[in-house]
DNA sequence: CAGAAAGATTGCGCCAGCGCAAACCCGACA
DNA sequence: TGTCGGGTTTGCGCTGGCGCAATCTTTCTG
């Protein structure tokens, strides 16, 4: 949204097809797939761009493309978390146009990323006018709700341990791509974010992936994560072991 | 739902009134509200019933008329937590029928309560017909989803009284009655729902309570708490001291 | 109204994990 | 190739708050 550095183009080939892959328009015909798509304005930004900032009146809904966006919340005190990391194929900064109107966190690109996103008056008038659209949102939303929800049941009740090893295993889920049994996480990952988005310290966070690493569940190639035992990740996260 | 100690009628003049003051059918002519209510089943309950069970498919659409319903969520280790309380004039199990379509929590009444729920079918029906109010759906859950995100950045990052301190206070703000300055929290708490609703434990929660109390910040009066000042909490909430 | 069952309180010991501080690593850029 | 800055690691001490256990209180139930 009007950065120096922000390059903006009307939807190309691959774009559009990206767009009509969006939750957004399942179960649409592709005409009106397509018609969203020709609302889309695309934005290529460098990583570590603004998006939108906390508190500032919602005008546009938003998609990642390519790329990844960190949704971060500050709170009066200061204190940051991060709520989510957003992957190719998914939305954001969509329900502040339906509540009050501001956005209730930050965005940022996490890594150079294409992202997609439609004004508030064409969004709603999709939205209006097509009850699928609206299904598919509130479906959308609801999903993320079902995930917060969980993340605040394990935040209250589980281990640092364990709740790092959930973090882990929402981005595999999210962005996972499998080889040779290993899955990397296709976000480029801070301590700080791994930190935030399990609910614990940096410090925790740290020496928890480290002692990973030298087991050999974890590895690291190219500022990426790699997960290289899944299950045992999974039966650390059930609290198997303490 | 088929409960021994049910009584269920059909929708009465008082009910009625009720149904069409839901957010649900905000913003919409009063003939279509009307058939909102028409279609609803109202459930006359006991306290301490259960509404639906965590898992079950999800077949119908709640909202609390009078009284008050617990929503907890277990987790696959047995540990619980309290996702919310629902006072009267609001909406539960709703978004399950939009998802997967089971519900990812216990309900049950904390008190004599008048439930009137949906059919999955009328209320997908009323969704699809009306945009209003699939709007008015999204608005609600993104509501509750902002809500959820808030308590999970304060889960992470504020102690526990600051974390019960809010929960309080989201109490009042549901379902204060303002009287003398002081407010009542018209819904039946256990300091273990206090606990829950703040993720720590019941040991914890019964300290606070207790020196809150002490204090003269808070009282008992039948079964109720009774916040007597409420700035005062909102200035520990905000972490002001320690 | 007695007895039971469910909830609340509180003393006490203990440890997960927070957080400072200092060192270390590494990619960017001149 | 130096050096600069952001990110990471790790040792160490400290404490918030967890959780057992025992007791007390209140609410149901027959």
């Amino acid at each position: 949204m009007g950065h120096g550095m922000s390059e903006q183009k009307a939807p190309s080939q691959n774009t559009v097809r990206a767009i009509c892959a969006l939750g957004l328009v399942k179960g649409l015909p592709p005409e009106v797939a397509a018609h969203v798509a020709s609302l889309a304005r695309i934005d290529v930004l460098p990583g570590g761009a603004g998006v939108f900032t906390q508190g500032a009146v919602a005008q546009r809904a938003y998609a990642v493309l390519v790329g990844a966006v960190r949704i971060r919340q500050i709170g009066s005190d200061g204190a940051q978390a991060l709520m989510r990391m957003i992957a190719p194929g998914e939305m954001f900064g969509t329900v502040a146009l339906f509540t009050e109107g501001y956005y209730p966190a930050d965005a940022e690109t996490a890594m150079p990323s294409h992202i997609a996103s439609w004004s508030k008056a064409d969004f709603m008038a999709l939205t209006m006018n097509s009850p699928q659209i609206a299904i598919n949102i509130i479906g959308m939303v609801g999903q993320r709700l079902a995930n917060v929800q969980n993340r605040l049941r394990e935040m209250a009740t589980q281990s640092a341990e364990q709740r790092i090893a959930h973090a882990l295993l929402m981005l595999v889920e999210q962005s996972g791509a499998v080889q040779a049994g290993a899955c990397e996480i296709c976000i480029p990952l801070r301590r700080r974010d791994v930190a935030e988005l399990a609910g614990t310290t940096l410090y925790t966070a740290s020496r928890q992936l480290a002692a990973w690493e030298k087991v050999g569940l974890l590895a690291r190639s190219r500022q990426m994560l790699v997960v290289r035992d899944a299950n045992k990740l999974r039966r650390i996260a059930q609290g198997g072991l303490l």
